[in-house]
DNA sequence: TTGTAGGCGTTATCAT
DNA sequence: ATGATAACGCCTACAA
């Protein structure tokens, strides 16, 4: 079934076909009428990677994220299909798993789709393979690690904001005791988040102790045995914020382990807000990174990027906000 | 940059630098290094959705599933991902937020790009659309919710197998109150569950009590509600499956609030094996289903139904087994 | 072993 | 308002 079976069932010339379908010319109500049901009838789907050939759109973006099994990418992946969907887009999601090796040939497979544009929401990306996306013109948008040029966006995180406000919070109840717990110090947002933190400690002045400040995994066992760590400490730190959710589910294992109860012994701040959060046990204060911002963000600038005449990217920044549940309190001397 | 110009600047056909490519048939060495180191030199990507209208496959599969960020499927589409690039197909996953509309919409455009195969992965297919794929001769597999026939297989899983371990477990620590919560009675998974397990209280020789069984809805929240219910229940069981680790967390958070440990007060036993059960405080016992199986099913018939002569498709079962954590214990008389 | 050329299903440019 | 037809980039008989 092709547009020219169609044409023939209606009478009519291919190009009356594809006009019809693509509404890209006026076409007099009684062919239109005509064409319709002979696409009905025959049941017929245009071929899209076709349609790609001839106009030099496949209408196809690629997204890479590192790890799919990470609470914080499906949300990402959902939104970003809804968009793309929603403006005739199909995305054809890479994980690379941290593996730059396999980065780099899901790059590849991407560039041989002729995909109309890339969101790269992973780091395992090396210069060269931008590159390579840069050269045929291809749009990017990166997450946290692009730079903006032409047919480049960049999308920022506002870490500051929602972990000042975090900060602050526990201030106001009391703790003058905090304790951090980061990211793997190789990634630049775990950089980023702990020197928001220590910023915004001094802020307040608050001293800062080193010993306060350990370095988890971004995952449940890390929290764990990053909260395990401060809890050795002799002076224990009265509340805790962590650089992510799944750090902070840890580190209430290690507090419970401890026979601490929060909010009662120690106040937690996550970070993120994945959708565990809400449910968690007690429901955790967090700072709200919007996933659908992201994802939208990512979108828009790709399409951007696309379709307007300017090619140059743009920055875009994601603000952050601290959402108070019940896993903070205040502090009982 | 196209297969043209790469056979010019290699002084040979396209023909040789096709067959070059997909290794279709014999090229003398020479002529081999001249042509590679003409796509090296021009960095020829070859057009994959060109080679797809030429060569009619698409080499592009389709991915459904219900919601992303239901645990269960991000490891789903993780895995299959893996397996179908590992044999040089590309995935477009479509989320389809259980929206049968949205679902219709997102097959159309999988038939649109004319996608060799599609795995379904949700219940919101009705009839109409599967014979819309099937019309056309595109190979689906099912989990759960098909049947076997032309260009049609379907996964299913031996739910018995697991549950029956774990009631068996149960029993051999000693509990003879168990009470199980279910998903959504609207879903076949929920019912095959359940009757799994009243099957097997059976076999046991043990009562059913009607108010022991009670239904959730898959979700966190819909596991800690049905634990609470089982808990003010003038007799309370003393060991709970639930049919996913979501509602078990729930139960946990249920348990917490009663001020009932795991699994000292109450044993506990999960379903899936999502990620967050071992890393769950306890670590959680429960039933492995393994996406990772399904995924791979579900890729290797579709395979199979693609480049096999038989169109006919296959039923396969996917084993489900009891693995031993820390929420499940002798029962204290 | 390699080349020629028609065809895959559309779009888009000229014509009419 | 519609039709003819040349691309688009590749594959694959068929020839040589």
């Amino acid at each position: 079934m092709n547009i020219k079976k169609v044409a023939e069932h209606a009478n009519v010339s291919t190009a009356t076909v594809s006009r019809l379908i693509n509404k890209t010319s006026y076409i007099s109500p009684e062919t239109a009428k005509k064409v319709w049901s002979a696409i009905e009838e025959l049941g017929y789907y245009p071929n899209i990677n076709a349609r790609g050939l001839a106009s030099g759109r496949s209408l196809l973006l690629g997204l890479i994220v590192s790890d799919l099994v990470n609470p914080f990418f499906p949300e990402l992946v959902k939104h970003f299909e809804e968009c793309a969907v929603e403006h005739g887009y199909e995305v054809i999601t890479a994980n690379t798993n941290y593996d730059p090796a396999r980065t780099a040939m899901r790059v590849r497979s991407l560039i041989e789709r002729r995909v109309d544009g890339v969101a790269v929401m992973t780091s395992e990306m090396n210069q060269t393979l931008v590159d390579e996306l840069s050269t045929r013109g291809i749009p990017i948008v990166f997450f946290e690690t692009g730079e903006v040029r032409e047919n480049s966006s960049n999308i920022r995180i506002d870490y500051e904001q929602g972990i000042r406000e975090g900060i602050i919070h526990l201030f106001n109840l009391g703790h003058r005791r905090i304790g951090f717990i980061t990211g793997p110090l190789s990634l630049k947002s775990s950089q980023m988040r702990k020197s928001a933190f220590l910023k915004f400690i001094r802020e307040q002045g608050i001293i800062e102790k080193k010993e306060l400040v350990t370095t988890g995994n971004y995952m449940i066992d890390g929290g764990r045995k990053a909260m395990s760590q401060l809890l050795e400490l002799k002076e224990r730190p009265t509340a805790v914020m962590t650089s992510n959710d799944m750090m902070a589910m840890g580190a209430l294992q290690a507090l419970r382990t401890y026979g601490l109860h929060v909010p009662e012994d120690m106040s937690l701040i996550g970070f993120d807000d994945i959708s565990l959060a809400e449910s968690n046990d007690p429901p955790l204060t967090t700072v709200i990174l919007s996933r659908v911002k992201v994802a939208e963000s990512a979108f828009e600038s790709l399409f951007a990027l696309i379709n307007n005449a300017s090619k140059i990217g743009k920055e875009m920044w994601i603000e952050t906000k601290l959402i108070i549940r019940e896993s903070t309190a205040r502090l009982i001397v």
